[in-house]
DNA sequence: AGCTAAGCGAGACGGTACGTCCTGTCTTGCG
DNA sequence: CGCAAGACAGGACGTACCGTCTCGCTTAGCT
């Protein structure tokens, strides 16, 4: 779900008082956010420690401390990073949701991708371990909602207009609510297991969620 | 959400091999709830410590791990004895949905009702805290679900099927599924605050779920 | 070196207030004097606690705190009830120190003994112990002295008076002083590790004593 | 009895594997050993805790862990540093034995100085509890007497070795065994309370080993 | 080319909390 | 009522990390 490739240095990090960023090591950098992606994916995100993850880069923890203010916040923007460089290795059109015309489709069709990626083992250890922080701690919460959610909301939505252009969904209904509807199902099935997490599931939220659930 | 009475010693507890629970103080154990919803709503869920709690409860920290087997369970158990005691204060008929013949009505008014209830700020913390922890701890994560979420999502359900016996709910509709139209947007802005929170929020939700996304 | 068998009750505990001893438990008593000895040897007697004499004994922790007020006053008492039955088994004449006529054959055949006794391991780990303790806690120090030491001390004494009266011995010397010339630095080099402990090294102790460093 | 000034990082501590030492706090060190010290001063030595220490010491526990091994090694070090400061203040000629001729008088001045140092109170809890500690731990004990009594033993060797040159003392004698004639009585009399201790024990011991318990 | 200043690896430091162990007291139920 | 059993409040253990700090060592970029 990292759509944008852009801007390093990145967000959260701007906001505080830097020193030299042009002096910045790129090595140790890089070799911070694999530690921290491996840490996270071997041990879990609370046994990660940050001493773990300067010896495991072979950084000094001063190095970490210096650029970054929490553990939470180096695992975010290793993730990014890490969606950054997915991205990249996929293609241009990897993200963006297809406009076939159909609706129910294209939705299904992405809300199908949405799970196999959520699948993927690379992304959920840590893309848990951010939310679960961000339920917790706001300002987290808030920068992983617009870094790593909204994007991909933002095509939902951009979707969803399209097909009231088309007349496949109604003038009267407002796309950042109705996307909702089957993304917002599908994410709790995830984070917190409450039902089964398949393609057939994701197909029903679509028609149920276009059709409606009272008689026609 | 708790709404069973019943059952101490809790679900958790039972998995673990235990000393002579007839033994058991309940003067202590109550301190340890009280101490723990204290703690967890003044410092918040990271920085509440089980040396905390025990010194705030006067009990030996001992006794808490003789009991519980981490910080989450205690607070898990905490805050289901919590939701006991306020079902209790409150009288039998709190946790359910009303069948007034009127399923747009009947939901809306429990949507309403969970909004205002999850703002509770007696509730926001622990159950917050809980909701993070089960995302990241699957065990946890699998006893909340069933003892916190199961027994009101039960009652969506049971709405929802009286709703088809009375015509206003398709019969081809799985219940189960359908309550996530709504329940899981509403969870999702509670947890992540993707977007506003608010009554007329979750009036819209029911009007989308019900009448469908697309023109009829 | 225990060389009284009698007096059960024994001291340490007769002072302080006691249940109702007729009621008393041998069999637990018993036991706890076994494990006792038994874990001071395994573990050495920092690790051994009253915890784990009491889970060997089989037998509450109650139990020992009601009969003695310390875990070095079960010691002491488990070890001079040990040597109450070894001197039992040995015999009468077991401690006593041999008078043929020639002081310096008997001292020399005594301390033979005392240096083959210190050294049965089933001696070693809980004498040092209790003479640890001993040097650091007053209290048990001089039931130590006068339980396990004197007695012996006694016997060296009365020998020396022996060779007083038959010219062996200047008139002028005090026997109780005299004694420590041989019999300290024995007890110092086997606590202490301060040179070889063996026969040859007594017989030359008594030697130096008898006749003295200067030249005659 | 400390009598070497020299040689910091000390003997013990050279023997377990060390962080880097030159970056070692000197500050925390002072303070830890007068922490110590005052500690087994004002509640003994089984009363005194690592953790004690540190509080005191205004220092985390980790920095005494990582430097000893255990608490009988910061005792026995922060022993050995009073020494070395008290010798420093007295001067050069502080611990070593008069030569005037006559080896009696000189025995017994450097006996009677012993008395007096042993019942210092700053000395006493420490080395009784070094003493003890000495007596069941036998890497400890080596150490204690490797550096706390060998050096002056070998004061006393010295001495009989020239009062032998000076034919006061016989040419047989083994200087190493003939002076715990009188060095062992003295000591064993301070540890188990075995007897008076004064000057004028001292002095009977002094004409006890020189001239013999036999008639001449 | 030499100098200064910053980032860097390393890791000691004062702390906090961990989870375990044991202390000495108290309570329960058996014999 | 002694006893086995063991829960309890308390507190020390030794470990693991926290976030800060200081040490030499690169490694620019500026004279």
């Amino acid at each position: 779900m990292a759509t944008q490739k852009s801007t390093r240095p990145p967000a959260t990090a701007a906001e505080r008082p830097h020193p030299d960023a042009t002096r910045r090591s790129q090595r140790s950098r890089q070799a911070i956010y694999d530690a921290a992606l491996e840490l996270v994916g071997e041990v879990g995100y609370p046994k990660t420690t940050i001493e773990g993850i300067a010896a495991r880069a072979g950084v000094g923890k001063q190095t970490i401390y210096r650029w970054w203010s929490s553990k939470a916040d180096v695992l975010l923007e290793a993730f990014l990073d890490l969606g950054d460089r997915l991205v990249e290795a996929a293609g241009e059109e990897a993200y963006t949701i297809p406009d076939t015309g159909d609706v129910a489709a294209d939705l299904k069709a992405v809300l199908r991708a949405t799970v196999d990626e959520l699948r993927d083992p690379r992304f959920e250890a840590p893309y848990r371990a951010l939310a679960a922080e961000g339920v917790v701690n706001e300002e987290l919460g808030r920068t992983f909602v617009a870094r790593l959610l909204e994007p991909s909301l933002q095509l939902h939505a951009d979707r969803l207009r399209s097909a009231q252009k088309a007349g496949q969904v109604r003038q009267d209904i407002d796309p950042r609510i109705a996307l909702e509807l089957f993304v917002s199902p599908l994410a709790q099935r995830w984070l917190q297991h409450t039902g089964p997490f398949s393609h057939a599931y994701t197909d029903t939220l679509v028609d149920y969620a276009l059709h409606g659930l009272a008689p026609r």
